[in-house]
DNA sequence: ATAAACCATGGAGTTCAGTCAACGGTTATG
DNA sequence: CATAACCGTTGACTGAACTCCATGGTTTAT
């Protein structure tokens, strides 16, 4: 498909499409029309870029999702220590959810806090 | 106790430090030392340093922090809508926090693979 | 009392992750 | 076939969140 459609269809620009792209996080088909020079991404890429989404939101940087990347597809076969790399991402993901929960837990106390407070001062 | 301390107990460079009192978020004592013009902080900034990492990691950006911050010291009393605010603020973490779930499975179904794909490989 | 260590301010510089603009070629539509 | 809608590349630009630097004053340890 094409690079509009896909941006449609995950919700994400163009222009970071293409910037992901140069990253290396996607690859595009290698061997495109002959008469144009358009991209041409198999359907697989929405999942990838879906994945994107949710590991950028968990606080993983481009440069981690391109190591990711590789692991992916590769999946050994490199002097790089994968399981490594993942066990570290793992545990920095761990730290990052429980974190988020006790910041949640937060967030809520303040809210009943302000609730409490509002009712005891307007009526 | 002086930024200085505070960075080393918190972790936090005093430039941040710096940079997070220019916007808002921690105060230091309105009247230091008449002698010089150091910053002093009390005790309770660094809960409040390490509260202001928590959400960071949690993905609240410094402008979410800034309104955040008020909340919490004024607790009521302005036109401003606290808790809607608030609830916002509640479900986006709790977004977050799904979100990172399930990224983290696939973290560990990648380390898994690879440790597999590993073990049919090398002997 | 003097050097090392600490503090302040203002402003410039950096990194990350996009985003936009300009220009020209390609494809689809009425 | 005109023309709108799409695509490509290059490179400049932005906003967020720091980080560094230069300059100069203050404190502390020796």
């Amino acid at each position: 498909m094409r690079i509009g459609e896909l941006a449609k269809r995950t919700s994400i620009s163009r222009d970071t499409i293409r910037f992901y792209e140069k990253k290396g996080l996607i690859a595009s088909l290698s061997e495109p029309s002959p008469t144009n020079n358009y991209r041409d991404y198999p359907e697989s890429t929405i999942l990838t870029l879906d994945l994107i989404k949710e590991a950028r939101a968990a606080g993983m940087t481009i440069a981690d999702l391109t190591i990711f990347m590789e692991q992916l597809e590769t999946l050994s076969g490199s002097e790089f220590d994968g399981e490594t790399f993942l066990q570290q991402k793992i545990e920095e993901v761990e730290r990052t959810i429980q974190n988020s929960k006790k910041f949640l837990e937060t967030l809520k106390a303040t809210k009943i806090a302000l609730a409490a407070a509002a009712k005891t001062d307007a009526p």
